[in-house]
DNA sequence: TGCTTTACATTACACAGTGCAATATACTAT
DNA sequence: ATAGTATATTGCACTGTGTAATGTAAAGCA
């Protein structure tokens, strides 16, 4: 009986599944951690339990396998915020779910290790900058869509909506992507308190004026 | 005269102000703009003007080239700030310099690459996001403990002075920086209306709405 | 039978770093 | 000035390593 000192369950799980899912698989695990240049094929033939020959096999290259990849994770991205959010009429509501998954994505490790390569190996592969771009910008201009429906509404006084989107989002980001991408975890600031504070700031500067209840 | 084929200008400036400058020279100007892994010692010698064995006489490694590189211009930007902000009384107006400050900075090439370095090479180097952490984090607190003092004034009211500082620079660093991340240009917004807006923003929330200390 | 996978060998290349001997430059004592 | 001395620079060959990619033949499985 052969002994095989590498992962057995990827084994099996190419035997049923194809290679293919296990290469990409393995792919998205390494790439996301360490980047496009710090993974060889090895590494990743041994990361999928195949041989190096059958990653040749099924892909041209090694930049296929990561393309491949990362459109496949970047798919997984396009959802982020749950539909039907713009239908709601509470604003605070609203911006509170944003925020949310804002925050919550900076936890996923497959968000954060997507982003750091989208800075770093879009030099080397501009694609991975005009792919991310595709994926993140209808998910602000939801959000501005949104701002534009309650300016429309009465409800809020947004001069222009996309300049308050990003204002909104970049609050949020400052605190907990920010600090991850220069290596630390994030700042030492309660997130429920910028969510809280950020909120607040964005309503008292763009709610239409008028007085309803107080604090 | 003998004719060189490579660069007679920085031979000269070799000549006249030893070669170690020569070399962090053409490094910072190759390091920055591509990364590490990116360029060889053999570029790094013909962009200097110098025998590859020269890089090898006056540094130990590769990296060492790349860490007095980086520890120059790191060094370069810890006056982001003007000095004696702090004395200022007219909050717009110190709000409205550090906007500047900070969009300057997000067109300044050096600072950019800098940057990129530190989200793609600090894997590497843990000691780049350490060296970037230093520099950055006391122009964030500057700024937060002028918003204190303003505070303790009567004229600003932040709670928690750090978060503010962190929303206002956040607001900003979305607009010019993030766009620039991911590998396009500037966001379709005038610079002006985004640091007017975001100062409005910050003020209406923070400004003290009765200008006298209650305690 | 035909296709895939596997292991192993091989090609081709780029790169960091070293040893060494020849040479150029700068400084110093006479 | 001239000769001598210390130091820096240079070219080149060389080692060693890591890597992508290809070739090939045997084994596994439908």
């Amino acid at each position: 009986m052969p002994v095989r000192e590498s992962s057995n369950e990827a084994v099996a799980k190419v035997r049923r599944a194809g290679s293919r899912e296990a290469i990409v698989e393995a792919a998205q695990r390494l790439f996301l951690e360490r980047g496009f240049g710090a993974v060889s094929m090895d590494e990743l033939a041994e990361a999928s339990g195949l041989a190096r020959r059958t990653l040749y096999n099924q892909f041209a290259s090694k930049e296929e396998i990561f393309r491949e990849m990362l459109l496949k994770v970047s798919g997984q991205l396009e959802n982020a915020f749950p539909p039907g959010l713009e239908t709601q009429g509470d604003v605070e509501g609203v911006l509170r779910v944003v925020a949310r998954v804002i925050l919550d994505l900076h936890e996923n490790p497959e968000y954060l290790g997507f982003l750091r390569m989208v800075v770093a190996d879009s030099r080397q592969f501009p694609w991975i900058a005009e792919e991310f771009a595709a994926v993140m910008e209808p998910q602000t201009e939801r959000l501005a869509r949104y701002l534009a429906y309650q300016t429309s509404m009465g409800v809020l006084a947004c001069r222009n909506p996309m300049l308050a989107a990003h204002q909104f989002m970049g609050m949020l980001n400052e605190f907990s992507l920010w600090p991850w991408m220069t290596g630390r975890g994030r700042a030492a600031v309660e997130a429920e308190e910028v969510v809280d504070e950020s909120i607040r700031m964005f309503l008292r500067h763009y709610r239409q004026t008028q007085p309803k209840g107080s604090s």
